[in-house]
DNA sequence: AAGGCCATGTAAGTAGTTACATGATTGA
DNA sequence: TCAATCATGTAACTACTTACATGGCCTT
């Protein structure tokens, strides 16, 4: 039950409304906690039930728009989430299901993947590194920062990371076979 | 839409009954897609209906328990989902998230979390360290084990670089405040 | 007045989780 | 015969996804 929690703080650092909110996911937040529209919508209804956030008095000049700001009560919510248990969630990877079917199967196409995904993570790891640059740059943070640069620099070892095994794994995949005995009969691939 | 795909892969590997294939996923599978005895029997309904793996007859001695293996089509499936061109899904880790709202309601109590969670991260490790040793010791290994051995690297390696996260991300959060305050420091912009 | 974007939503469906139900077999 | 365990399920709920709906505002 994160989101609530991810919304909130969104809101204790700037006050906005759900399309800005999208915004500022879709920009930064998702890196490490992805929602659309849609579930934004319904977790501030939600939000605003409990009385954990308001909707602010608005000009009538803004239209439909709606800004929400965070209550006493939702700044406590979330001081006490931040130290609660939760165990962390399995890992869930698709492509690592993939590979182990592979060695039933045969890896046709996997390969091909490999090369895909981790052109996806380079890029990724890419944009993490610009935002290093442009938000982390100085020496010397205070502590806020240097808790959000923690957070960043997570997402930059993971993401090398994941470049390095499919590096590795691709390799696996593309080398010769050793002798004969395939199973699966796939095509032996001889490097270029 | 990965679960389906673990099922065959593991009845691939050996025709199992609901329940066996529970303990299955519980003792290997889970590791990189875990699921639970509700979601496997539903799914091997939808699987039996779209032909994709079948029932194997049963000597009546066995109660109720029902056998299934995989049949062509199923195969086929799996041997073309391995292929497919499919996204990697983004991270969601509760964690970061909570280090991230700890940079502005404070970081109480998240220390003995991340400490919680390294330990948890340790006994992952020791497990998979132990597979290692049990299934992989040999040298030479044919196509299939080098492909399995890839899948356990990934999450041995993906637990190793949590430990060493955490214990980055611990002892900046225990580091004494540098000064206090830092007056004239200039406040970097945080990620929006 | 028409098209585009801003802004907020509803509806329907899938995947996963949690709690409970039911019958068969086995061993004390 | 009673309890435990094996074995298969149903039901209800939450989180997330995908597709679509509605209306206001702004520019041309």
């Amino acid at each position: 039950m994160s989101l609530p929690h991810a919304i909130l703080t969104a809101l204790l650092e700037k006050p906005s409304s759900g399309l800005e909110l999208t915004r500022r996911f879709d920009k930064s937040i998702r890196y490490f906690w992805s929602a659309t529209h849609q579930q934004i919508y319904r977790e501030l209804g939600r939000l605003e039930q409990s009385g954990l956030i308001r909707e602010l008095p608005q000009p009538p000049s803004q239209g439909q728009r709606k800004e929400y700001e965070v209550l006493p009560a939702g700044r406590a919510e979330l001081t006490d989430w931040v130290g609660r248990r939760e165990d962390p969630k399995p890992l869930r990877d698709a492509l690592l299901l993939r590979l182990r079917a592979a060695a039933l199967v045969g890896s046709q196409g996997l390969a091909a993947e490999f090369e895909r995904h981790r052109a996806l993570h380079q890029q990724t790891l890419n944009t993490y590194l610009a935002i290093e640059q442009r938000d982390f740059g100085r020496r010397k943070e205070a502590e806020a920062d240097r808790l959000q640069h923690m957070v960043l620099r997570a997402g930059i070892s993971l993401e090398s990371h994941w470049i390095d095994w499919l590096d590795e794994a691709a390799a696996e995949l593309t080398r010769p076979p050793a002798a004969a005995a395939d199973p699966a009969g796939q095509a032996p691939v001889p490097p270029s």
